[in-house]
RNA sequence: GGGCGUUUAGCUCAGUGGUAGAGCGCUUCGUUUACACCGAAGAUGUCGGGAGUUCGACCCUCUCAACGCCCACCA
């Protein structure tokens, strides 16, 4: 017997252990299966659990399942991610609690201890993906830091410098103060911030009287000023191009050059120029050729180029110091107030310095071309569909993608110097030695920006570059998903470097999900304290609860609110099918061997049995298009609203020999009734089963629960390996389902009727048909079990002629309702509902004869819709005369 | 500044060129042997404003507004 409640906890903790010690979710490359290949999104790997995570595992696992169960061989290949900045941020931080830097250690300690630090944590993320119920093949999980994985990053390293798209170059890069590393363009982050635009007086050389006048947001830069640049046609300045100018405070003569990047509009016309620390001064200085003067240290410090006095201080300090100096000068013309956006590293939350670095950059430009390429011709596709344009866009102003980092933790650049300072990249040191012979080289220390192991996922964890069957086999992956927040750091590299080092896109689809917000549509972060803990949830509600959520609120294109109300929702769904498979235990409701389903012959089965199959069809091709909430939809729909609300209520009375007895008109034989009694049980136990499979993907601990429990429980098979339920066409029928509409109608209608006129629950009341077709009397005849149980009816009979004078109608089709206990009935309130209706219904006529007296309408509607329109008229006017005579008895009452 | 998205029932959100949907919440009723984490019935919307295309617009076009996100070197 099933236990009262579906205990989550224990099932959960039972059944997964079970399911990965079976074996299934492996990959099976000797087998001659269609393959399904998707690639986890490798999670930091001291990291935790958090919603991005159990959305985009959840909508992984669904999918794995689902082909799995198509019989597919599916591989979904696991792993971690390094994540550089993140983990050796962590091991500083805990190095800090104890009062050491990381240079106290050295590098060998340092990386010691960060190894330390993910073999302790290491394991917390993969086994919260278990908790989910996540089915990748464990045994593959891999690691970007692994050795297989780092040879990748070296070949692909080297490969890309000998075909000239990897390259070392002297370039402003955004320079992490705190980090004291290089980070690319995406790890910046602009931030809004009020601020003043200074306007300082520069002199001229010579006329010291004259002088000419700049706005910056930055006035401690100017101690590395190297020009001043005004437009060429600006009229104002024109006779100063050629003179110099004496930078304040640093005493430095500088030229006015003329150059197109000083906007006439702005500021006063005329810029500093600051090319060691300004991108676009940067650009100018490279066009005039004007000298760099690197003003700060890797802290962000003033260094020796800067005037003696200002050696040593940090940035903002410098800036203090140096507006002070100008206001005595009286050379500080004006200070507005403005607000502008200030370049912020994403993971130190400091500003970011453009500074003059040797760095290692990708030629992100040139290789993101093929990538354009595939993504036109359909290679790969982007779900939804706009992600693609975003993408061109971004390509188009692509700059190039600096991969070097001066950490420790990540991937050692493989590139060594001799004496002096020239460069050998290869693949080992003794190669290098070898390209320099004599000379005594040494290794660069810095590391790989993590996005570049990672770019290289979907082939270095088939075992590239080594010759490995698998990668023949599972390369391209069918599918990517990923939230759209990593699109350009992961998505469009692993393009770029697929089809550079493959000769092929790594994956045909990529399905891009939105955030997870939380309720009140905020990001989640730790410094708002606003992060809803998945785990919280799994606990709370069961991990079958989390994941329906996670699918049902998958919609494409939007954010998703995380409310747990949702959950709880779900929650009790799961209660439901409980309930629903114990209810089919106590009434020996099993599935049967050799069970047909297209020979049923009872209509209600024949109706259901048709019902599994639309729904079966709804949650594939919902699935194939990835629109994961209408799959999940349907099979709640299907399960709650269809299944249990319905079908089983309907098929009570055959089922339960109490309420059947005081069924003495209905003519059949009991030994017909046992007939369609047990074709009723089998079915009953098919259609579980079938909800068992379908469910499966979404909530696979409660369904294998009681796929053992009930559907299967003497063969101990798995869910896990069990088809995905392929229906004959033959299951629908059209008849069966005209039928039991028709029932459900009266049933809801009658219903609506004892609540409106307040009709005890208790009491039961006879429905009277009146001039019933032969089709109807034929169908109260098949119903009328469920009708006495569904609708709480006593008795149904047939008349002809006029109803007895004190009774109540409501109009059912033909069927009329007369409830002859008129003492129970409010009348004023009967008239009031009658009247009511009727004007409503009028109403309704009113448009519907506007409509069709439209002539434009008639001749240019459909045929099929101007049909609706004229049956919907006829049949409002039926309702109308109807509730009229219901109307003119209550009154003659 | 550029781009994108959102605006539908009290809340969270689906949705389609042909008389508006779900879940939650709310109201009323209900201890009928699966289920109160339940069942039945019900109320609530000028589908953001305006204009246009169409026989017909919540859906297509334009425009305005609000909110959100992404990108951007304007000193």
């Amino acid at each position: 017997m099933l236990e009262k409640n579906f205990n989550f906890a224990e099932v959960e903790a039972r059944q997964y252990p079970q399911w990965e010690k079976s074996g299934v979710f492996a990959a099976q490359p000797e087998s001659n299966k269609e393959r399904f290949t998707i690639m986890m999104p490798p999670p930091n790997v001291t990291g935790s659990l958090h919603m991005g995570h159990a959305l985009n595992m959840t909508l992984q696992d669904i999918l794995t399942r689902y082909n799995r169960m198509k019989g597919k061989d599916s591989l979904w290949m696991p792993g971690t991610d390094h994540a550089g900045i993140a983990t050796q941020l962590v091991v500083e931080r805990q190095l800090d609690a104890e009062g050491k830097k990381r240079a106290d250690l050295g590098r060998e300690k340092f990386l010691e201890r960060v190894w330390e630090w993910k073999a302790y944590s290491g394991g917390t993320i993969t086994s919260q993906l278990r908790r989910l119920g996540a089915t990748p093949d464990w045994d593959r999980e891999a690691f970007t830091m692994d050795d297989n994985l780092s040879r990748a990053v070296v070949k692909v390293f080297v490969q890309l410098y000998k075909d000239g798209l990897l390259y070392r170059d002297k370039r402003l890069v955004n320079w992490d103060p705190k980090f004291h590393s290089a980070i690319s363009d995406l790890e910046v982050e602009a931030r809004e911030m009020k601020g003043h635009l200074w306007h300082i007086q520069y002199a001229l050389e010579g006329e010291e009287a004259r002088t000419i006048t700049v706005a910056t947001t930055r006035p401690e830069t100017m101690l590395g000023d190297t020009a001043i640049a005004v437009n060429p046609e600006d009229e104002r300045y024109k006779g100063l191009i050629g003179k110099m100018a004496i930078v304040p405070v640093a005493n430095r003569l500088i030229p006015i050059i003329a150059d197109e990047y000083a906007d006439p509009e702005h500021g006063s016309g005329a810029v500093k120029i600051t090319p060691a620390h300004d991108f676009n001064d940067f650009e100018v200085g490279k066009r005039h050729n004007l000298p760099m003067i690197n003003i700060f240290d890797k802290d962000a410090h003033l260094n020796e180029n800067a005037p003696e006095d200002y050696r040593g201080l940090e940035r903002f300090a410098a800036r203090k110091k140096i507006l002070k100096e100008l206001e005595e000068l009286e050379i500080l013309e004006k200070v507005e107030n403005i607000t502008h956006t200030v370049p912020h590293g994403d993971r130190s939350g400091v500003v970011i310095e453009p500074y003059l670095t040797d760095q290692w950059y990708v030629d992100a430009k040139t290789m993101s071309q093929p990538v354009v390429a595939a993504i036109k011709s359909g290679r790969t596709e982007m779900v939804p569909k706009n992600w693609e344009k975003i993408t061109f866009d971004w390509i188009d102003n692509l700059q190039p993608w600096c991969v070097s980092r001066q950490l420790w933790w990540g991937h050692q650049v493989p590139a060594w110097y001799d004496e002096d300072g020239k460069v050998y990249v290869a693949e080992t040191e003794e190669e290098a030695q070898a390209q320099a012979p004599g000379k005594t080289i040494t290794r660069d220390p810095d590391v790989l920006d993590t996005w570049f192991s990672s770019a290289l996922w979907p082939f270095s964890t088939l075992g590239w570059p080594g010759k490995n069957p698998d990668l023949e086999k599972y390369y391209p992956g069918s599918l990517l998903i990923t939230g759209f927040d990593i699109i350009f750091f992961w998505v469009l590299r692993m393009m770029m470097m697929g089809i550079h080092f493959m000769g092929d896109v790594p994956f045909k689809k990529v399905y891009l999900h939105a955030l997870v917000l939380d309720g009140k549509g905020q990001k989640m972060s730790k410094t708002k304290g606003n992060v809803i803990d998945p785990l919280t949830l799994i606990e709370k509600f069961g991990a079958d609860a989390l994941r329906f959520t996670m699918s049902a609120s998958a919609a494409q294109g939007r954010d998703i609110r995380m409310s747990e109300d949702r959950v709880e929702g779900y929650r009790n769904f799961t209660t439901k099918l409980w309930n629903a498979a114990k209810y089919c235990e106590m009434n020996d409701a099993f599935p049967k061997e050799g069970f047909d389903p297209s020979k049923v012959k009872n209509t209600l089965n024949q109706w259901i049995v048709g019902e599994v199959l639309n729904t079966a069809n709804s949650i594939a091709e919902a699935l194939e298009a990835y629109k994961f909430n209408e799959a999940s939809a349907a099979i709640y729909q299907f399960t709650w609203g269809t299944f249990c609300d319905w079908y089983l209520e309907f098929t009570k009375p055959y089922l339960n020999p109490v309420i059947r007895s005081d069924d003495e008109e209905s003519g059949d034989s009991s030994a017909a009734q046992n007939d369609i009694a047990e074709e009723i049980r089998t079915t009953t136990g098919w259609v579980l089963e079938q909800i068992l499979r379908l469910l499966n993907p979404f909530m696979p601990f409660v369904t294998e629960e009681l796929y053992g429990q009930i559907a299967r429980r003497e063969k101990g098979d798995t869910l896990l390996t069990a088809a995905w339920p392929d229906y004959p066409k033959a299951l629908i029928r059209k008849e069966a389902a005209a039928e039991i509409a028709w029932a459900q109608k009266v049933i809801s209608e009658i219903r609506s009727v004892r609540s409106d006129m307040n009709v005890p629950a208790g009491a039961k009341i006879a429905l009277v048909v009146q001039d019933a077709s032969e089709a109807t009397k034929k169908r109260l005849k098949i119903y009328d079990p469920a009708l006495k149980q569904m609708a709480r009816l006593s008795s149904i009979e047939l008349l002809s002629g006029k109803a007895p004078g004190r009774s109540i109608k409501a109009i059912v089709d033909e069927a009329t309702l007369i409830l002859p206990i008129a003492e129970l009935i409010d009348l004023d309130k009967e008239r009031e509902r009658l009247q009511k209706q009727i004007a409503k219904l009028e109403d309704d006529i009113r448009k519907t004869e506007a409509k069709l007296g439209n002539e434009q309408f008639v001749a240019n509607a459909p045929a099929e819709i101007l049909d609706e329109f004229r049956t919907r008229k006829v049949e409002f006017q039926q309702m109308i005369d109807k509730l009229a005579t219901a109307l003119e008895q209550l009154e003659a009452a």
